[in-house]
DNA sequence: CCGTATTTGTTCGTATGTATT
DNA sequence: CAATACATACGAACAAATACG
């Protein structure tokens, strides 16, 4: 049996374009060129549309045409860094690198009580109180992460105060616990998965309400001397235009311009 | 402004599902129910339920009906390991160690010119010769993964023939490369990314293929004593059962069940 | 700023095909 | 084979966004 009419109708386009007949950034024929194009009524052509949308290969607009989309050249961040520094300045570094110009909000800070992955993550009772410190960063203006750090009240409690109070802290969260507390960071563990976004972060980073791009959600569980779990960092990504490197041993340093890879 | 009706009838089922109403594995109203529930036309209904399928909440079957997907419990692999060993047997490590069953089909090798991509990966002229090796890789007979390793064609040249032939390399290709050549991988650096699949891989993992569920892209790329680059291995996975893991620093051994986070 | 033409977005009705039970 | 449910396809109308004179 032969695909559908919709199907045989968007492989066509898909070829044009990967073969660079229809170059990136130009408008697709109209729905009403397409339909003497190919024989087809408009939902069946729309419904071919649909299907090279879902793929990210074009971009409807209404009221100007269909655009074949321009591609992204990533951002790569570095995830394994100085196993004794937070998460945020490893961003910063890596950011700053490349001569681009971060920007973080104030973070929004809440005591709450933790939920069941939270309270998991931490070895802590569900429902015991946590401190968490939510952050939104911008990369040359635009959105680029979604951070929320979570951890155990206690640690305000036992004399970090500046964890539950607003503002930045500036030594950075991770030394200022160390010298409060005396709770040095000596590791980290991430975890990398990848969902559709929910609705806050589809606004925040602008992304279609579709899911039809992904983001990346990154655990980052920080462990001290003793192996206690003092701190849980859930950053979220927008998947189109980020890439996460991970260095294992002696590997020289990247030099610019080094976009390798297929 | 309201939403359109779809929209509208869209959040509704989301809510529904979200807040357990429509219990994982529950079949939905029929297409025909929901047409007099929201009073919507059979399109309109429609319109819904495919926002629903693209956030993979819900599963169309033609003739049974539509179900609500079941959650997958992820598959966790980890990205750091020993810098001296090669990817594979990271992978095996990580899926051993869990009670499952890895079965990896014979790799298919070939002499290839390089595209411009492997080429700047390995430091080598596009055009100048490379061996890929590609394999299949299932965990308890479902598919998991597809590998390709690629070596410039000179380690063949210089003594290590078994890279050019058929079969597995029964010590690892990183123990043989450096029993013959003496060159010994000191590190490596892997890049993570997400895309959608193509037709090959949607095939092979049985992902449906409109690009909703995306797939992980893994390059690790290896380095020996000198810096030099003498492997790129390029590993694909669908995102909806995969998450991997980092590991900086001395971080406590995780024990089973420790399925943490969010 | 207004009006009009163009283009995509939403919604309906209808018919027929295909998969499952 | 028949009933049920989703899949494909067509035609039509109006709405909303955009561009342009």
């Amino acid at each position: 049996m032969a695909d559908p009419m919709y199907r045989q109708i968007a492989d066509d386009l898909r070829d044009k374009i990967e073969s660079g007949e229809i170059a990136q950034g130009d408008q697709l024929p109209t729905e009403i060129e397409l339909m003497s194009q190919y024989r087809a009524s408009r939902n069946t052509v729309r419904e071919a549309i649909k299907l090279l949308t879902a793929r990210r290969l074009v971009e409807p607009r209404a009221g100007k045409g269909t655009y074949v989309v321009d591609e992204i050249t990533p951002f790569v961040s570095t995830l394994t860094g100085d196993p004794r520094s937070g998460g945020t300045d490893v961003y910063l570094e890596a950011v700053t690198a490349k001569g681009r110009v971060p920007d973080n909000k104030e973070p929004r800070v809440e005591v709450q009580q933790a939920t069941t992955a939270v309270a998991r993550a931490l070895r802590i009772k569900e429902g015991s109180f946590v401190v968490s410190r939510h952050q939104q960063c911008y990369i040359d203006g635009t959105p680029w992460s979604l951070q929320t750090s979570f951890y155990p009240k206690r640690l305000v409690d036992e004399g970090a105060v500046k964890l539950g109070e607003p503002g930045d802290i500036e030594e950075g969260a991770v030394k200022y616990i160390a010298q409060k507390l005396g709770i040095n960071q000596v590791g980290y563990r991430d975890t990398i998965a990848v969902r559709a976004p929910d609705e806050i972060e589809a606004t925040f980073f602008r992304l279609p309400d579709d899911g039809r791009i992904p983001v990346f959600e990154i655990f980052r569980l920080a462990f001290d001397e003793t192996g206690g779990r003092f701190r849980l960092t859930v950053t979220v990504y927008p998947a189109d235009r980020n890439r996460f490197r991970v260095i294992v041993g002696e590997v020289p340093i990247t030099t610019l311009a080094d976009t390798d890879e297929e």
